[in-house]
DNA sequence: GGGTGCCCTTAACGCTGTTAAGGTGTCAAG
DNA sequence: CTTGACACCTTAACAGCGTTAAGGGCACCC
């Protein structure tokens, strides 16, 4: 008659444990069940720790966060160009490490306040750059959200960096493009080369930040 | 005894009547039992016309698509920075007309060749103003993806242009915030003023065309 | 020894997308 | 005038979902 217990849950458990899940089964297939199956309990007792299931999603996104910030720490002497470049790539780097990462990542509100240390720290970077608050906020805000867009469409594609989503062939796209030519041959600047279209994306901000914010 | 008879469905009706329906329940609530009440016929009657729901929600977006090009024309005498504007402008007030808008419009694709007609177009007023082809694709789909998440983010806060959702209290964010002063005076940056600030983010972004693409 | 609170289970609810099978009408061919 | 094909929809059912209610076992404290 063994008493032994498992060691108790707790919220990080479980979101490691959901994010790991994640990877496998993506975020149609991550039930409660699976991720309680996953932890050697029934799904009720994820009630425990979570009021419900978007607590947990917003628990995950946290933690994607936080590795997230682990993983492309920043400096205090970056320059802005460089903040910015780094924190986006960081970002779209961290979303890309997951299965429907953007779709998580953005459908969630985190819990805590680390994203708030961080975000005070760019903006001072930002303002003491010689941006006002507005502007260093319409900079990095305007970043952001091209980068959670952009890994958004990526991953519609190719959910994990190896893996191509079904019914995306390139001989029907062609197909149906005979009449477009330009749309036709845009393909390759739209379907592929995500890395580097990404960096392209971000250099046109850039320079507009420059342009805008930055001649006086 | 009646003989009469509802005429048919078609997809069309099915999406204009889905679009409706979202705003009133949301994604969440779109259920193909709830739409097929809407439609008097029960749920596996769609599928006659539709193989899974996602391919109903794909011709909502393709639905969606059409008006947006309907309310807001483009003309060939339109400059690119016009043309940016107009169509980024009309995207982002397209997606704000339905409730989910973005999430609807984002995790689908498109039936037709509509869409490819527009593309077409707006490839070639950026190729004759001068752009290669990489580079219209970089500027416009920069922009797009920009507008996708920034109206994502949007809607996250406030569903509907007149309802705000429930969870953001300005107090108590001012609570949290405490310690980050700049990150608490970024909020009114950030959480209101949607407009303003949807238009700030892309002039940045045309700056930058203006500045990568146009300078020799 | 009894009570209190933590952490979890069992059972169940109403809902979802989806499939299988069948029915009823219209229309064309024999 | 009948027969068969096809378009369009219904009824019934399935497995799975998030979630709630109720209760059980263990650890600790008075």
């Amino acid at each position: 008659m063994s008493t032994e217990r498992r060691t108790p849950l707790d919220r990080k458990r479980v979101a490691d444990t959901a994010l790991r899940l994640l990877n496998e089964v993506g975020l149609d297939g991550l039930s409660l069940r699976a991720i309680a199956k996953e932890l050697d309990v029934k799904a009720p007792a994820l009630y425990w720790h979570f009021k419900d299931k978007q607590a947990l999603l917003d628990e995950m996104a946290t933690e994607m966060y936080r590795r997230m910030v682990a993983d492309s720490p920043v400096t205090p002497e970056d320059t802005w160009k460089e903040r910015l470049l780094k924190s986006n790539r960081g970002l779209r780097d961290a979303l890309l490490g997951y299965r429907d990462g953007a779709k998580v990542f953005s459908g969630s509100r985190f819990t805590g306040t680390l994203h708030a240390v961080e975000m005070e720290r760019t903006l001072r970077l930002f303002t003491k750059a010689g941006f006002t608050l507005a502007q260093a906020v319409r900079a990095t805000s305007t970043s952001y959200l091209y980068t959670i867009g952009f890994v958004s469409e990526e991953q519609g594609v190719q959910p994990l960096p190896d893996e191509r989503r079904a019914g995306y062939d390139v001989d029907e796209r062609a197909r149906l493009m005979a009449d477009f030519p330009l749309s036709a041959a845009a393909g390759a600047e739209i379907f592929e080369d995500y890395g580097r279209h990404f960096e392209e994306g971000l250099d046109l901000i850039v320079a507009g930040v420059e342009a805008r914010f930055r001649t006086g």
